[in-house]
DNA sequence: ACGCGCAATGGCACCGGTGTCAATAAATAA
DNA sequence: TTATTTATTGACACCGGTGCCATTGCGCGT
């Protein structure tokens, strides 16, 4: 029953009587053939159950169907819709996804990933952040000749090259929205300096205070790494000082979340006592009690188009948006002072 | 300055003046040649900055370097576990990791994996939970010739194709644990009907309840999905019970702490009024509070385990190991009962 | 000195597709 | 009717490696 292996172009050409040139045109859909031979040719490919083989395809277009991520977030959550959103934008393609993920600490990254990419030769790869706003690497790619898209914050306004969420506009939506609720003394916790995101969010709060002409406390910020146990401590800081803020804004979820966690701890009630907002919109975010108000980062959305970017580089539509909105989601952390 | 295009193994015979071949055997360090030349076609490769094509490669030898992790789990952390571990496993080969979601209600889930193998033609497979327990993928991969492994829990009892974890013993032990610590009236959420390892740690339960000579309450036993809401409604049931049980066992963490957020709602302290204890030590569990009590999953072992027996089977120790351990990770969701 | 075995290398076809261009047949123009 | 397009198809080299087998050079036993 079993093939003894699997039929490749030459025996469709020599079953269907026709040159393998000719079966090469009918499975890419040449539109220079007659239907009589194309029907002829698809019957006999039906028939023995022919599939084309992708290495051979490759080496001859010098063109691979990889499309690679490159990741060295630590975030199970992000990566994971990272990975569907690309896998979304790369459906109905022949391309597949694979993931290459770096240590961040590694001294040699550039070195890692210059190995990788003239090793593997992908089509193209998504940069995830924060390793996408390391410009040595996209030099690298430029270098290689190797297709790129940075995901990332506004401000790698490279059109071509970018797909971007405008996280300052977001943060000062959300922050707005906490002064709207009539908290004064809001408190940031922040995320790793050297990266755009957190500069950008950091921005985005001091705007939304200037607006609304109130004076940024510097106690009130407090540093974070974006890892729970950061946002524990930058809580537990808070709320232990004597004039404690209202509200706090923690630039990602799982800080947030450490926060609240603090703040319980220490004999506080969410959102009586503390309001509390994120950013992310991790399903984290909607299982913790209170459920967490936080900022949608259209994450899924990014990678979609960075993939659409990367594999049909006519896709106008694609290729025009590389600011994607997010949007606040209100859930139960936020309530007005009680003070 | 860059180049125009890669330099290809012409290139390096011709400057060498040897054959491609001779420089295919340096580059596939055979043992049959002279120091002499193999120094200097090093030499040239170095100088010239040559890498070997991997789709050429792949083409001659009828076999790429491309391993799959097939899944249909939503679950975002296990996923990456998964993926870490594999990648562990490849790690220092030349292989690399490619990944291929399938939907779980998608009626022709076969014919989907079918294709991706037929177009992809990976090295090999790792089947992933729950669908490693469809035994119609594994006779595909088998029917395509394709190498495969699944990772599942212990009954999938072929050694060559399988990385279990004992999930019957680990929920043994931690509910013994919970028995030990003097609960009687325990609960259990399940898992989803119809796939082993749900199974497996409900048999762990009634084994560890009909060890201490008691009896399995059906009014305890809940069904769930593995899904946070599951373990909501489950969890709400249990404390509304006129008789609660005073420990509850739910079959992974995300339902665990579901139930803790229920129990909560119902202004039940825990671990005080109910202990909880959970499955698969996700990140989750001692980002809560209080801190969950739970059982590792040794998803990562699994996982590199399962990539090595793919890519090296001669690797005697990987082709023994297809049975790995759990353990109890004690924290703070569980006390004796205050009744 | 001669034949032999072995180590080191080369030659060439082949893996399974695609690009280029020529060849042929059919259709249209002159 | 014949020259000229135009639509289809084929021949053949090539992509960049590897497998198989032939060839060359050299140390060695006799």
């Amino acid at each position: 029953m079993a093939s003894d292996s699997k039929p490749t172009i030459n025996d469709v050409a020599r079953i269907a009587e026709v040159s393998k040139k000719t079966v090469s045109r009918v499975i890419n859909k040449s539109p220079l053939l007659s239907e009589k031979t194309r029907k002829r040719v698809e019957n006999v490919i039906a028939d023995i159950g022919y599939v084309p083989n992708p290495q051979a395809r490759a080496l001859a277009l010098r063109r691979n169907f990889v499309i690679a991520a490159i990741h060295d977030n630590p975030n199970a959550q992000f990566l994971v819709n990272v990975q569907q959103g690309v896998l979304d934008g790369l459906a109905g393609s022949d391309f597949n996804l694979m993931v290459k993920p770096v240590d961040r600490k590694s001294p040699n990254i550039t070195e890692d990933i210059r190995d990788f990419l003239e090793r593997q030769r992908p089509y193209g790869v998504v940069l995830l952040p924060p390793i996408s706003e390391n410009d040595e690497i996209a030099r690298l790619c430029d270098d290689l000749g190797c297709r790129y898209v940075r995901m990332g914050s506004v401000k790698l306004d490279e059109a071509e090259h970018t797909v971007s969420s405008n996280d300052r506009e977001a943060v000062r939506e959300a922050v707005s929205y906490l002064i709207k609720k009539g908290h004064r003394r809001i408190a940031l916790i922040e995320g790793p300096s050297g990266f755009t995101s957190p500069q950008e969010r950091r921005a985005g709060f001091e705007e939304a205070m200037a607006a609304a002409g109130l004076e940024v406390d510097e106690a009130l910020v407090r540093p974070g790494s974006y890892t729970f146990e950061s946002g524990v401590s930058a809580g537990q800081a808070l709320v232990e000082l004597e004039n404690r803020p209202t509200a706090i804004f923690a630039c990602n979820d799982e800080m947030a979340i450490g926060a609240m966690i603090a703040a319980r701890r220490s004999g506080l009630l969410i959102p009586e006592d503390v309001s509390i907002v994120g950013f992310d919109d991790t399903p984290l975010s909607s299982h913790v009690w209170p459920s967490l108000t936080t900022v949608r980062w259209p994450i899924v959305d990014m990678a979609r188009t960075a993939a659409k970017k990367l594999i049909s580089p006519e896709d106008a539509e694609a290729n025009a948006t590389w600011l994607l909105p997010s949007a606040l989601i209100e859930r139960s952390s936020v309530v007005p002072p009680t003070v």
